[in-house]
DNA sequence: ACCATTGAATTGGTTAAATCTATGCTGCGC
DNA sequence: GCGCAGCATAGATTTAACCAATTCAATGGT
């Protein structure tokens, strides 16, 4: 158990600097008579008589008190030291930010936002990760990350969600398809195709609602984690697909040229957020990474 | 002003520690509200919210806390090494300690006892001064100095006087003189000649006190508060003194050889003693230093 | 030699803080 | 769904911090 109290150390140290305890208390701005006990009940929790009493002329440090108040000042100022760190961290626009993504959107997103915001506030350090849905929610969760950026599906109460951007789903075919030189393509006339789907939580269940609104049952050919595997066997003409990451140049990684076209039927679109612990008051840094998020998709028009 | 205390701190990394405020409140001895509404307290206070509460699960630090916490473990760290610091220069036998000494008693004793009282105890650091007796007053009462080696007279009330030995003066007179053939020299047989007064306070009360008491009112030809300069005025012939300091070896700087007797006379003694300041508690090593030197004079059986 | 001044300690009473016991509330596992 | 685990709240009590007024001791000036 700790013998003493910071605010003890500190009485003592300003006692020090002014060798009186009456010039201290009004530094202070306490009665004498406080400072004089607190001195009185420090002495005696130390063991230690740590100044000397000139009567009418004030204090002195004794040998041992010397000592003493010199490591005590250390420790004052660790304490400060540590203060100004904590009260920056929760007021200033500074420190470390926790931010996790959803896979499929991490590549498109994440660069150029974390680019904006450093540039606004170079002082934080960015601290990244990337997860399926579930582990961004454990990860919120837990305290591991700060926020996450993800889709906007299984929004379970304990979590904020802030709408960043509305993003309408597309279908991917083969160049070769029939129906590729259609600039809108119908999901209704690919009904019998082979269907690849894009294996990953949440996207499996929202590609299959989405087809189940518009009254299909696909037949899934392929299912696969990874994003570009899809579209490199769409590239070999196995199937169509649903996505809403579209990569830069419609081409598979091997080169396949591949048709992206809007769907014509009106479905239900792919909504990015930013979620962050319900619970978990908001840091002044978590705020502001938030807002630059709305204000980064409102520039690019991503929002529809 | 700080806006935490060091017990908040101990309470929070606790509960860090085990992941949940019951099994803290166990660890610390206290009631589980008690930590509940301090660590509210903290989190209010500075602003952060530092743990995230899982229903029935304990708690998990936030992304901020995790970086309070890890600062908060240093700072609790470093005012627990500060106190066992602290106490151990309280309580063993180790640290600093400040001796002073008159200056004509510290060659003779002070190497012999530090070098005892070193071997006893390996792990003090001695730092030693020389003064006159009112400076070694002053140095007691400023906090300068720990104890003080000197003669005791001019007792202030507001001193600890601890008596080492009780140290003969004698006669010193040149070789030559007319009465060096003698076992003990009377001083009343040196009533006409000249003396020589070694003058630092409070020698010079002392010795003109000493001739006061035998009827004498000295002729003051030389004075000097060397102890070598009224040395080598003796043997230079130019007249006696009474001192209580007796170098080895019985002759003066420049080689003269000096005849040092026993005074007839029954005359005050010196005494030698280990001075403190009354109101400053002892701490464990000045009482140790003090009872080696009443140890260590017992052992030269210079105490009479 | 006296007296005013300075500065620490003491006293008594008040307010704020820390802590306790008892109880309520909420999600998780069986 | 029901019990359990674990944090939060409420009310009461003890403890600590603080202040105003006073006392006491030593210094310095007249």
């Amino acid at each position: 158990m700790l013998r003493f109290t910071l605010r003890q150390i500190e009485y003592a140290v300003t006692i020090w600097d002014h060798g009186s305890v009456a010039a201290a208390s009004t530094r202070l701005g306490v009665a004498q008579p406080t400072l004089s006990a607190a001195l009185a009940k420090l002495e005696q929790q130390m063991g230690l008589q740590i100044f000397i009493r000139h009567h009418a002329q004030g204090v002195s440090p004794s040998p041992a008190g010397l000592r003493f108040l010199t490591e005590a000042r250390n420790l004052l100022s660790h304490a400060q030291d540590f203060q100004r760190g904590v009260v920056a961290a929760g007021s200033a626009v500074e420190g470390e930010l926790s931010l996790a993504s959803f896979a499929t959107i991490a590549p498109a997103f994440v660069p150029p936002l974390i680019k904006g915001f450093m540039s606004l506030h170079p002082d934080v350090t960015l601290r990244m990760a990337e997860g399926t849905q579930t582990e961004l929610y454990a990860g919120l969760r837990s305290g591991l990350h700060d926020v996450a950026l993800l889709y906007a599906v299984d929004m379970a109460e304990e979590f904020t969600f802030t709408p960043l951007a509305s993003l309408a789903p597309h279908v991917l075919l083969p160049a070769t398809h029939q129906l590729a030189h259609l600039k809108r393509v119908p999901l209704a006339a690919l009904k019998e195709d082979p269907f690849i789907l894009l294996d990953i939580a949440p996207s499996r269940t929202y590609f299959t609602r989405i087809l189940d609104s518009v009254g299909i049952t696909p037949r899934i050919a392929f299912a696969s984690p990874s994003l570009e595997v899809v579209r490199g066997l769409v590239g070999q003409g196995l199937g169509y697909s649903i996505l809403i990451t579209r990569p830069f140049g419609d081409h598979a990684y091997a080169g396949e040229e591949l048709a992206v076209r809007p769907i014509a039927e009106d479905v239900e679109q792919g909504v990015i957020a930013l979620a962050a612990l319900k619970q978990l008051r908001k840091t002044r840094l978590v705020a502001a990474f938030e807002s630059h998020c709305v204000q980064y998709f409102n520039t690019i028009g991503a929002a529809s």
